[in-house]
DNA sequence: CTCCCGATAT
DNA sequence: ATATCAGGAG
């Protein structure tokens, strides 16, 4: 486990790599940012933002969603992928919101945790993203490579790793430091092929550096 | 725990 | 061919 002062080195570092990192899927208001959230599980954001824009031109509000019917929503994003259960979480969603929020989107993560196809990391995404809330969505991403950094431990649970990281990370740093997390996963230590030999944190690294040994390769 | 699922990288 | 992708529901 990474010490107090590891930790700080970490974030100074991924701030150095990706001083720009921030939310990467399209969208213009807080309800396409959750529908887009939404869509993006077990997908890649780059899948997402070709069919987004078009689907925002063509579904505006809650009430498009509503009225649409199931088999067209679930060709419009099937390209996607999951499609059958994400175009009917959407329709309920946007039944929700209607219902129960005037619709608009909820700023609360126990609001949003209760509309279809919302779960704890997207309630978290859409608080910080949309509402600035401070908050750290724990995703593919940054389990990884909190695991694989050893900021936590590699049993934890999605659940133990945000509690983790949010204990060792101040609380005006979190939404920052949670986006660096994930292009740091993203474009650097990726899952199938980690670039080891040019990370300036191979030093710390247990993970690193079991994988480089692996390879044949010495690290002290 | 399994299932949902197409696109892309490896 | 297989692994992975801003996961969540049953």
């Amino acid at each position: 486990m990474l010490t107090k002062k590891q930790i700080d080195y970490v974030l100074d570092t991924i701030g150095e790599m990706f001083p720009e990192a921030e939310c990467e899927l399209t969208h213009s208001n807080p309800f396409e940012l959750l529908v887009a959230v939404v869509l993006s599980a077990q997908a890649t954001d780059a899948l997402v933002n070709k069919v987004t824009p078009g689907l925002f031109k063509k579904y505006k509000s809650p009430e498009d969603f509503m009225e649409v019917p199931l088999e067209e929503l679930e060709q419009d994003i099937r390209s996607i992928g999951l499609f059958r259960s994400k175009a009917k979480n959407i329709k309920k969603l946007s039944y929700s919101l209607i219902e129960k929020y005037d619709g608009k989107v909820p700023s609360e993560r126990d609001e949003l945790v209760t509309l279809a196809g919302v779960g704890r990391k997207t309630a978290n995404v859409v608080a910080s993203v949309a509402f600035d809330e401070p908050a750290i969505a724990v995703d593919t991403h940054v389990e990884r490579v909190s695991k694989r950094l050893g900021i936590c431990r590699w049993k934890d649970s999605v659940l133990e790793v945000e509690k983790t990281l949010m204990r060792k990370i101040p609380k005006e740093l979190w939404s920052e430091t949670h986006h660096r997390l994930i292009f740091f996963g993203r474009y650097h230590c990726k899952s199938q092929s980690p670039q080891c030999m040019e990370c300036p944190l191979l030093h710390l690294c247990r993970e690193g550096k079991k994988r480089l040994k692996k390879k044949g390769i010495e690290v002290k």
